[in-house]
DNA sequence: TTACATCCATTGATAAAACCGATTTAGAAA
DNA sequence: TTTCTAAATCGGTTTTATCAATGGATGTAA
């Protein structure tokens, strides 16, 4: 059993058919074939069924898994330990991040990046759920969302401030020289939000459907950027929050009345493992830039 | 970084000389240098200070170790997982065991051998500073002995019974007949004892110190085994706990009256890892047989 | 001080094994 | 059926883990 081995098991695990875990993992499909071969004559024991032409996880595999994912984890913080009594001089900081939460994090990236140059900063896009599996396997160091989760077993979430949903607009466009707008105005007003998935979405369909409000959708998109970019036209309006569109100095925040949803920014990391002084560093920048 | 660099290196981190550690792992003293310098390389820190013919851990050697450890120890409960699995019917069970309790140990190794054939077992013998090293270093799965520790980060112990200590005699000594005996009298009858570092010594010191009594010690010994073969032969007594004398038909115990020194017998677990069926199951039949 | 023993690093050679491309095998799909 | 696709297997190449022998450095005993 080696740590290689443990990798190419969990990668093949997750994916579930060799020829392309092969490929993520940058060796052949028979190497990666016999390396799990290998671990399971070891074993004692298969851990994939091979079933026709697919594969799933035995029994036996479904419970070493959390064992390989739990060793290889520990060897990373090994190695995360030694990084940081280089001082920040080395190492990488993989960050998770929902698109809403972007404009809060460029920011700190600049500051954090010019004050450690040494250190590599991989940042990763993603859904929440997305963001949520990719903690779990440790391929991030801590995640930056809108996520409201209990603190359970696995993880531990610090809150960072509320941000309720807000109108955002052109100054060109009529709406602009509004102090406020009613919810149920929004059906007047040509939209353009993110797309299914993004937890803000979610919550604005909740809060439409309780106020029976059948908004006027022109588009929907799956970046923010993008869906920025189509505000300063001044043709459409969208609806995020604040905190999503703050930095944008060109567009403007009109509260929404009666929607009383806020999202929740947090940062959560994984429970019981060791955090990375780049990590920890880089926190509490974003803490400090909040103020 | 591969599990066998990290056991290499643990290894030479426990022992501090590369030569005896390569002896140790039954590789050469080459292969051990050049291994460790690999994952040194690879971590781009030194993990041994060479001073002269001397090593010793650098500070991120030191912190590196509990971590190269953790992995260890967590690719091994994997393993544990799997055999589980198999139903008892492979693995390995490793228990550390006080010399004192070694009659309580044996019938059950029979009757576990007997049931289960397909386990081995490893059964190590020491002193309870050896065993509380083995127990951290995931050498043994549990530990059988008289420490009495409350429950900390690493440990967590269950009780099992409680032992007086008792004198023990062969029916042919002269003082075999007698219903108890007086602490006080202790001084009169010749004695051979467990050596130093038995804990059983250690708490019979403590309390003859207390009564002011001057034993008559004719011989102290490392091996409860051997001590109680002298015993057989009637020319001696001995103190120890009455578990540890049970199962000896030939011999007798006599309470010691004013002795309340009283062991307590406990399993030690590591804690927050995996208990392998095996030992789970071993502990069980422990805890029935003494009813 | 010299000679010796001890310990780690290095070297050069060898055996092991990780790896790859090509091919085979076997379900799944057409 | 044929075709397609994914995993296993095969033969060969490269990499690397390993060893024995040696060198260098440092304590130790004469």
């Amino acid at each position: 059993m080696e740590l290689r081995q443990l990798r190419y098991f969990i990668k093949s695990a997750e994916l579930l058919n060799f020829t392309v875990a092969a490929h993520n993992l940058y060796i052949s499909q028979s190497t990666l074939s016999q390396q799990i071969k290998q671990l399971e004559d070891e074993l004692g024991m298969p851990l994939f069924d091979r079933i026709g032409k697919r594969v799933r996880l035995t029994e036996a595999g479904s419970q070493f898994l959390p064992f390989a994912r739990l060793t290889l984890s520990d060897a990373e913080s090994g190695r995360a330990v030694i990084d940081d009594l280089k001082g920040l001089k080395t190492g990488e900081l993989r960050i998770g991040v929902t698109y809403g939460l972007s404009t809060l994090l460029t920011p700190v990236l600049v500051q954090f990046s010019a004050q450690y140059p040494e250190v590599k900063i991989i940042v990763e896009f993603g859904t929440s759920e997305d963001l949520l599996d990719k903690l779990k396997s440790t391929r991030v160091d801590f995640l930056l969302s809108f996520l409201e989760l209990q603190d359970n077993d696995m993880f531990i979430s610090q809150r960072l401030y509320e941000s309720p949903l807000t109108l955002v607009v052109h100054p060109s466009n009529p709406v602009a020289d509004k102090k406020s707008i009613a919810i149920k105005d929004l059906k007047d007003i040509p939209l353009v939000l993110p797309a299914k998935g993004f937890h803000t979405r979610h919550f604005l369909n909740q809060a439409l459907a309780e106020n029976n409000v059948q908004p006027n959708i022109k588009m929907e998109l799956n970046d923010i950027n993008t869906l920025l970019q189509l505000v300063e036209t001044g043709n459409f309006c969208t609806i995020m929050t604040v905190a999503a569109a703050k930095g944008r100095q060109t567009l403007k925040t009109i509260p929404i009345k009666g929607l009383n949803v806020i999202s929740q920014a947090s940062i959560t990391w994984p429970k019981d493992s060791y955090r990375k002084k780049a990590a920890l560093v880089f926190t509490e920048m974003i803490k400090k830039q909040m103020k």
